[in-house]
DNA sequence: TGTATTTGACCTTT
DNA sequence: AAAGGTCAAATACA
């Protein structure tokens, strides 16, 4: 019995590590895929058969995700001790805890309280790719954080689905330069980490009103050491931000290069070289190399 | 003027 | 107490 008990568990363990690798592997493939479509699509003249390579990138990694999601929740169960149990009781509790604190003053008018109750993520939940294109990803993104982390030269930004509000979906993503990014190959790399799964309805672009399709905007800001187009032009490296494209300089314009739409599957112009953020036509160009 | 981003403050977890 | 994650007011931009 308690051979079998054995037996079980460490069924229960290799087939979460195999899991884990598993998942290592698509992430990997994610990673190659979001690459090679941003080397792809700028190269292609806006025409049908270029929707259609859009297209199928995305169905790509539309797949991929979906396996992503199935993988870990085989995962979860696979794992799932009977002690996990009273995890979940605890997390309940917790949960109760915290919303026994959201509470409304009199006004009506949320505390700070109840507005500040959220739980550390946990890392398990999440997908970790290395990525030179860190928001080419096909999704939306919002970014709502950004935090220096301890023990790193760049800070860590944190992004939310844009629809968030519109469909409550809970898909998250920090984004991190690497420290030893600046490699052999100038090539600069990200972490990218992706906490929840989209339950968004959005990504062709079909559900979402035209107004809604831009998200991610992005500017240099002289005066500000965030975001993500100057988390690889944090103050340090902000001499060094040429515009690779015919190496000619960037001139004041271009130094604010906005990417609309850079996630509209369909509409090509989306790849285009110059409505990519400078840091990003700096690593598409470089990978691109 | 509306919207996205920045950034300091606040909260939870370790 | 330190570190990480989130919020929301301030700010920047189109």
């Amino acid at each position: 019995m308690k051979h079998q008990q054995y037996n079980s568990r460490c069924l229960a363990q290799s087939s979460a590590s195999d899991h884990r690798s598993a998942m290592k592997e698509i992430a990997r493939g994610q990673s190659l895929v979001t690459q090679l479509r941003a080397i792809v699509l700028p190269a292609l003249q806006a025409d049908e058969r270029s929707e259609l390579v859009a297209h199928m990138f995305q169905n790509i990694l539309d797949c991929s995700s979906k396996a992503m999601a199935e993988l870990q929740m085989h995962q979860a169960r696979s794992t799932r001790r009977p002690d996990d149990d009273d995890v979940l009781v605890d997390d309940m509790k917790r949960m109760k805890k915290i919303s026994s604190v959201d509470c409304k003053n009199e006004e009506g008018v949320t505390t700070a309280k109840s507005r500040h109750q959220h739980k550390r993520r946990r890392f398990d939940d999440s997908v970790s790719l290395e990525t030179p294109v860190p928001l080419y990803d096909g999704r939306q993104w919002k970014k709502y954080g950004q935090k220096h982390i301890n023990n790193t030269k760049h800070s860590r930004s944190y992004y939310r689905c844009t629809y968030r509000q519109e469909q409550g979906c809970q898909a998250t993503k920090t984004v991190q330069q690497q420290d030893d990014s600046s490699g052999a190959d100038h090539t600069l790399m990200y972490t990218v980490v992706y906490y929840g799964q989209h339950t968004c309805k959005d990504n062709d672009g079909a559900n979402a009103s035209p107004d809604d399709s831009e998200t991610h905007t992005t500017r240099s800001n002289s005066d500000s050491q965030s975001s993500i187009s100057s988390t690889c032009t944090d103050p340090c490296d902000n001499q060094n931000q040429t515009s690779l494209h015919d190496n000619k300089p960037i001139d004041d314009k271009s130094e604010k290069l906005v990417t609309k739409d850079m996630y509209e599957p369909f509409d090509m112009t989306a790849f285009a070289p110059f409505d990519l953020d400078g840091w990003e036509l700096d690593a598409l160009l470089r990978f691109g190399a």
